[in-house]
DNA sequence: TATGAATGAGAATTCATTCAT
DNA sequence: AATGAATGAATTCTCATTCAT
């Protein structure tokens, strides 16, 4: 019970949980899968679901908190790093596209079961998500500052087009599929800068 | 039983049943709506529902069955029609978004409760999606054989990147919102013609 | 619409409904049977069911009564008619084989639906079933009398285990199968002989 | 929390259930006996139903799967004892009379709803039946090959003509009526030995 | 004589959650 | 930290029957 292997047993429980049931609720929806399967398929009890999350809805939320966190730190990165706004955006449009297929379950997720979350939890997560959106927006509208994009676009009509393409990744992507990650985030993060980009 | 109200109240049966059910699985879903409830709305009774429709199943493949036959009709008219192929595109895809603004509670539909139909009917719903998918995507290589669009891009690759952007028109456009839909859809058209145009 | 084609018609409406019903109930027994199936099946509307039998429970009832009308009819005449006791005995055995036989569908409803129709109908079934079974055990009684038949047994248990067997025909017999239903109704008999025969 | 009533009460509630499901289908019929009826009966909620048993079709199994083991048990023990084919014949048809009036609720449920398991199940109960059947008509055929019974009599006719008779106990017999459990026994015993026997 | 839309009650089953241990 | 029996409410769907036409 000191931090080897005692705490290291302990803390996989709700780790393994928390992989089941974001595998699952990929699979087959947050409706459609029981607390029952994801605690079979956990190798736990229900009991120990509830000792470690408080509901199911719990469950979902923790991993959208889980990809929002990921993805708000590369963006950060990305879009305080160097280079142009062009070469930022294209960074950070190419990056979120990667991590949405490495994270596809995660991005299946996103896109289906969002509304399935309570109101309240809905809410934290759709203020996450609007900050994360902001801060890709800020580059866009940096770019058209520096008249580097075109000026008549609406930033928040272009964060959306965007983001709709990407959360659409988990409907049409296969792993074993003829596109690697990297071929899509490149052809999506052209389109985007050939959208945006003064000609 | 003229040909009038009589006649009407009666075929109005399933069409209340399908227009209050579309109305309520946008609303909260298809797995958080009951047939309870979709009955208590169009004001009869479950046995009424399931004299007219085999299962809740059928109801949300009639919702889809009815968006996609009207998509596909505008679409074949479009393509079909007069003017050059990048202006075709344009119109086919501004279409396309005002379409789904204008029945976006079907559009909500589509895109978070498709995956929870049965999977023979989900296959069949994907069946027909492809087929539409194709035709426009037959667009973008007609732009490519006669060198308007860049041959660089894959047909199939923007098709999905521009869908992404119209099926999650309904997690963000609200009817009450500062844009109206051809605001939106000229907007969506003009990106899209600008990923694809050979500059 | 003289006694001709149009009555021919119109009376086949019931007679199909039975023969369905009798089929059905058979193969599914009485509460697995729908009301829809059975007009389906003989290719007519509830309406026109209900126009004829007043419920589901009258069908079944009535098909216990062509029955037992007819196994009544046929054991009175063998009863009646000539030879001696132990001769008549065997025929009258002989022939309810047969005709359980010939009539599958009939015993295997007779013996796992009677006691899904209503009890005042059960009752009557029952009462008519007890005649049927006291002009059968007067048979043996009559043996009896003539010290033909060992005294010590109870006629009422003879005529019960006898008639154990024949209505459980229809669980085990097949009409593919090896015997006919002379052989086994020869047997039948045979043993019944041997068990109540003064040796 | 001692061994005594605690552990008691908690184990009884399978119990419970099973001798309530019991009663109740032997009153009614499977089908005629809702599960609520059973768990009211038996003082729990449907859920506690269902945490022990799959489906209302396996309370009937496990009904049936009692009573067989109970009486495959007892035949090995008679079949194998010792005395003369003859007399372990007797002893073995008397017995099963005998254990099927014990359980009269069983035999009840045995005889009128086995065919309303599912498929599958029916077919496990089927085999368990046939071999069964299989150890009576062995003693069949020993009292054949020794020559003690009649050769002309076909094995498993006697055992179906036999078991159909203490099947339907069920549907005549009454714990207060005039005959106890071993006159019937001694009759139906008699009666086998009877048809069987070289004269 | 027959239709078929509609009812309303009841069916089996599922499930998130709690709690004594 | 974890169990697993039990709850109770909700879910989809079925069905015999009625009745206006």
């Amino acid at each position: 019970m000191a931090d080897g292997a005692g705490t290291k047993a302990t803390a996989a429980v709700p780790r393994r949980l928390l992989a089941e049931a974001t595998r699952l609720f990929a699979e087959r929806g947050f409706d459609r899968t029981s607390v029952q399967e994801i605690v079979e398929a956990a190798g736990v009890t229900k009991g120990a679901l509830y000792h470690y999350f408080g509901s199911k809805d719990d469950l979902l939320h923790e991993v959208y908190a889980r990809v929002l966190r990921l993805q708000t730190e590369r963006l950060e990165q990305i879009a305080a790093g160097g280079g142009s706004v062009a070469q930022r955006l294209r960074a950070a449009a190419a990056d979120v596209v990667v991590t949405s297929i490495e994270n596809l379950d995660d991005t299946k997720i996103f896109f289906r079961s969002m509304h399935q979350l309570s109101p309240e939890k809905q809410k934290a997560v759709r203020a996450d998500r609007r900050r994360y959106h902001e801060r890709f927006r800020a580059l866009v509208e940096e770019g058209q500052r520096e008249s580097v994009f075109r000026a008549e676009l609406r930033p928040d009509l272009v964060v959306d087009y965007f983001f709709g393409s990407v959360h659409h990744l988990g409907t049409w992507y296969r792993e074993d599929g003829p596109l690697d990650a990297e071929q899509v985030a490149s052809d999506f993060a052209d389109m985007l800068l050939y959208s945006v980009r003064r000609p």
